[in-house]
DNA sequence: GCGCTTCATTGATTCAGGTCAATGAATGGG
DNA sequence: CCCATTCATTGACCTGAATCAATGAAGCGC
């Protein structure tokens, strides 16, 4: 386990690679709050405004609540993935472990109060929050006009692209998110999730191992599946 | 018509207020396009890499090609938005004049480039993301996980935000966008907005008048339908 | 290593919204 | 001002995914 001191120095490094200068570092360790999630929990955060989140390692859904028990998973995380954790306004978000996770977390007002005058570390932050619009815009896509076997390959394929070790000719999974995560994400039913991995099974695009572990054998085929753009369109 | 001067002005203001140093002005001056679009025209941009798009007048709409002829609409923008417009990458993004629109566009990269060690222009591009970032992660628990009454609902409540006019106690909506549009925004049918609209129409929760006017008689109702958390949940 | 609990898979049925088709209202050009 | 064309609305029917229900497999504690 490592110490909190640790874990605020991971963040600041993040923030500013190129190190920030002694005073600023206080202050913004001063203000940083490094916390342990165990799987499944919530991390507890002040709701009442934006929170900047640094996955230090784990890693997280962001889930928001649709009212009553249907929840929206908006964004998975993975280590050193740098989260805006959106204040309640009109949906109530949550960050949620996917598996055992340290992160660091501060209010974004008190980020941008201290890093404002560094283009460094402002810099770092247009990057991710851009990263993170990107991803957002790519599963709106996802979520409006495609059909459910079209959005459990995009699904694999975007992992594949995160958190897949290429082993030979194929990419091996080995997915932190349930069924029911999965499901949530894609704006699907965790049944219809399990007839489209069993249909891909079936066509010999993928295999799976226990029930997180998946192994991609023809990506090209799947990235075809997933109904993206290939070559002129 | 205004200028082409005129509209990189309009564009440096927004993104520093402060107002920039000359050689720095005419850099930006010399690397920007002002570009007029008319209604239901794509602005001819840069497909090979993100565009920073500033809207000065007009309202366009951020489409996806989801293969063939299926289209989502990414995101809306009105008068002084600032837009980031992804390069081809799995999927192809154009943006489309709703109404006629004056715009300034630029290199991402070369925003960055030259803004990079400006943190005034840093902030303004990091504010502008995380705003749409937040609207993004909205539409994708609409598109996620509502139905298509609140996802109707959902598009009125959020335009009365953006562009809707208080008059006494209802809100009047001067809509830019047509059904088609609508309904690629929300993930659904032309049809299905109609029926919805109809709905709303017969519970007197609004008036329609012509194709784009719609009076919202009742918001609080409406953003109840909209599904939005009210209160504590 | 065995049983318990949770999670995933599979099957039967239902239903919201898509598709197809026709009618009716707006708007814009001549 | 009128007509033509596009856009919106309404209705009938169909389909893909949700729901309901049951079985089977994994993983965990003892």
């Amino acid at each position: 386990m490592l110490k909190q001191s640790q874990l605020v120095e991971r963040f600041l490094g993040r923030l500013d690679p190129e190190g920030m200068n002694a005073p600023l570092r206080l202050q913004f360790a001063a203000a940083s709050r490094a916390v342990a999630v165990w799987r499944d929990q919530q991390a507890r955060l002040d709701e009442s405004c934006d929170q900047l989140v640094f996955l230090v390692s784990g890693s997280t859904k962001l889930v928001a609540h649709a009212s009553q028990d249907r929840e929206q998973v908006v964004a998975f995380h993975f280590e050193d993935d740098l989260v805006c954790v959106p204040a309640r306004v009109r949906h109530a978000y949550k960050l949620v472990a996917l598996r055992d996770a340290n992160l660091v977390a501060m209010p974004y007002d008190k980020v941008i109060e201290l890093g404002g005058r560094s283009p460094a570390i402002l810099a770092t932050l247009l990057q991710a929050t851009r990263a993170s619009l990107a991803r957002c815009r790519e599963k709106s896509i996802v979520l409006g006009r495609k059909a459910a076997p079209e959005r459990v390959a995009s699904l694999l394929v975007s992992m594949a692209g995160r958190v897949g070790n290429t082993d030979g000719k194929t990419v091996v999974l080995q997915l932190p998110m349930s069924r029911r995560d999965m499901a949530d994400s894609l704006g699907i039913t965790i049944e219809t999730v399990s007839r489209q991995l069993t249909l891909l099974r079936e066509r010999g695009m993928i295999e799976t191992v226990g029930r997180s572990q998946i192994r991609i054998l023809d990506l090209h085929a799947l990235t075809q599946g997933a109904g993206f753009m290939t070559g002129a369109g």
